[in-house]
DNA sequence: CGCTAGCAATCGGCCATGGAGAGTGTCAAG
DNA sequence: CTTGACACTCTCCATGGCCGATTGCTAGCG
């Protein structure tokens, strides 16, 4: 008995046609007739004798022809089995690996959104597609310093310092006008006690010493902690993600109408239905690819997302990838997106262990 | 003996032909006739005589036509002029110019970029095109708070606070290597003696002193207060200006080529070019009008900008206005960046002054 | 002298036509 | 199972005719 793949896939010879087939779509971005097959290298066989295999492969649901007279082109169903088995992927060449980890590492000076940035715009000049790169949550936030400014009108500026060089500020309103001195005497308080805890744990010991601090700077405290909590997104104007060469996407013909490179920019601009997509890939490791219609938006219905998570000390702390045209060139783009995934994670947690250096 | 004026445009009717043809152009996007402009109101001659007249506007070259048998459409010239001199301004309604109001108010936290993005919003959705605003520069920026904290290898991260809320840092480079005690000593000094004063105040006698204090720190403190400078540029991630509803712009025909999109977009996203040419309506007070050809740019050859400078106690911090196709609606769009500009002006002085209130 | 009606000329847009080219499916023969 | 041959289908493109819109010009009118 054959197992499933072959039993949708009868023969090692469509395999390699479809695989010849999607290529070359890929490549000339014209739908591919049997004549073109039978001449491409690798296949010694007559048009006809390629006609009936493409027919197979067009009741199978792999291929489509968009009319009578013109050649097959890839569905998503095609591109899909096309990446999950046939592709032959093509590693990155050394050189550009290497260059790649120095202009990550270099970008990375205590800033997280810094390196997001640089991966991002990296993604995007590699692949001449559109980059994007989420913002790295902090796994572990610690609490280097804190400090507090009054302001007019019971509000209160709390400046906060995490991970060595992540600064955080927002101003919070009060229930009730704080002096200087009150503040100066929390801010004490707080970096006497909790400096190098990490901050759910300095949350979690403020609301068990409810009692014994004085209570009515606690919710000073708690609110102030909360500014760097990995939960809540950041402020609306540092959205989630970083993107970059969106006008790339304006270069492949599949998207030429206005119509669609407008909706594909607003939908970047909401950013809501690219982020809850990443998300997806956060579950799995390792190179995960949305096709077309796969991913339950129509804007995207003729775009494909290639994305990695990215990893610091084991940990997912966000993920990366690129958006293109559904005929993108797979073999090149995966290894791109595999490769900067790992280098962020490598740089983000170099600079971790520097930080955990000059800590003690 | 007639002014210029007069001598370019012979006629009142004239005048009133190239009004009328203006605003029904701008209205539905055809090429006028001879025909629909004898129809239109205010006008009681026939399509001959109009004829006559457009034959003249044209060798002004006020007005061209596209091809033998089509209407006119106004030049870069016929524009300039309409803008000038004919175009009636449609004040904005008063419910909404409150509403405007409140809505800037609102967002204005002490972040200064926050009222940048909501009037870039705002201008976007009341015009239907692109808003774009430069972020205001601090005309005095006050020291109000200073921070060293120190970071593996010769790195030092400084926290200043200036103008009560505004909290910027980066990580400086030093020579040498510097304890926790000097920091905080060189902190202190500086909270001390300057905290109050203007930062330009602050350099030069930081400059004055450079005997008087202790020498070996002065890299340091200069170099922190230097980051507030804004004559320098804020970081790369946050750029000049905010730019809003770019995607409005592909709505409009002239734009429809996706060739003209992408150049759009990328000079979006270089800030260069339009910064230099909102630089320029810098100049002059009230509402600058940039009309396709005139900018300098053959990107912009198809668009128009509408900015005005917008002021915080009588100087100019900022510019502010909409991008859009050429043919746009002055008469409204007019109107609604000068009441924005004067809007953010206000809400940025009120909270200044609620700041000063508060630093007393 | 300015305005107007009429007229011929011009040009873009639209549509039907028709041929070239490319590719398919099928069928019978090897 | 493969292959060559053939009829068929469909897109693309160039052609050409027609319609409608608009113009410039000229002669006539007040």
């Amino acid at each position: 008995m054959a197992n499933d793949l072959t039993s949708e896939l009868p023969s090692e010879r469509a395999r390699q046609i479809l695989r010849i087939l999607v290529e070359h779509y890929i490549r000339e971005g014209q739908p591919v007739g049997s004549r073109t097959l039978s001449r491409s290298a690798g296949l010694d066989l007559s048009p006809a004798t390629i006609r009936n295999v493409m027919a197979d492969l067009e009741d199978l649901g792999f291929i489509v022809a968009p009319h009578t007279s013109a050649g097959r082109i890839p569905t998503a169903k095609g591109y899909r089995f096309f990446v999950d088995t046939l592709v032959r992927l093509q590693p990155m060449a050394e050189p550009d690996v290497a260059r790649l980890q120095h202009h990550l590492e270099d970008r990375f000076r205590g800033d997280a959104k810094a390196i997001a940035s640089a991966a991002s715009s990296a993604l995007s000049s590699l692949t001449s597609l559109a980059g994007v790169v989420t913002i790295p949550r902090q796994p572990h936030a610690t609490l280097r310093h804190i400090e507090f400014l009054p302001l007019s009108g019971r509000r209160v500026l709390a400046i906060l310092v995490v991970n060595d060089a992540e600064v955080q500020n927002r101003i919070l309103d009060m229930d009730r006008d704080y002096g200087e001195d009150e503040l100066r005497r929390a801010a004490n308080f707080l970096n006497e006690q909790f400096t190098g805890l990490d901050l759910g744990e300095v949350r979690s010991r403020l609301l068990a010493n409810l009692d014994g601090t004085r209570e009515f700077m606690n919710r000073l405290m708690l609110d102030s902690i909360a500014i760097a909590d990995p939960a809540r997104q950041p402020g609306p104007d540092s959205a989630g993600y970083v993107l970059s060469g969106e006008t790339q996407l304006m270069n492949f013909q599949e998207l030429s109408d206005v119509e669609k490179i407008k909706q594909l920019f607003e939908a970047f601009g909401q950013q809501r239905e690219i982020l809850t997509l990443l998300d997806r890939s956060v579950a799995a490791q390792g190179v995960q690819i949305f096709i077309g219609e796969g991913s339950g938006y129509r804007i995207l219905d003729e775009c494909t997302i290639v994305a990695a998570p990215y990893t610091v000390d084991d940990q997912i702390v966000g993920v990366l990838g690129v958006i293109g045209p559904t005929r993108m060139a797979y073999e090149r783009v995966i290894p791109i997106v595999d490769v900067t995934a790992r280098l962020v994670g490598s740089a983000l947690n170099a600079n971790l262990n520097a930080n955990l250096n000059s800590g003690s």
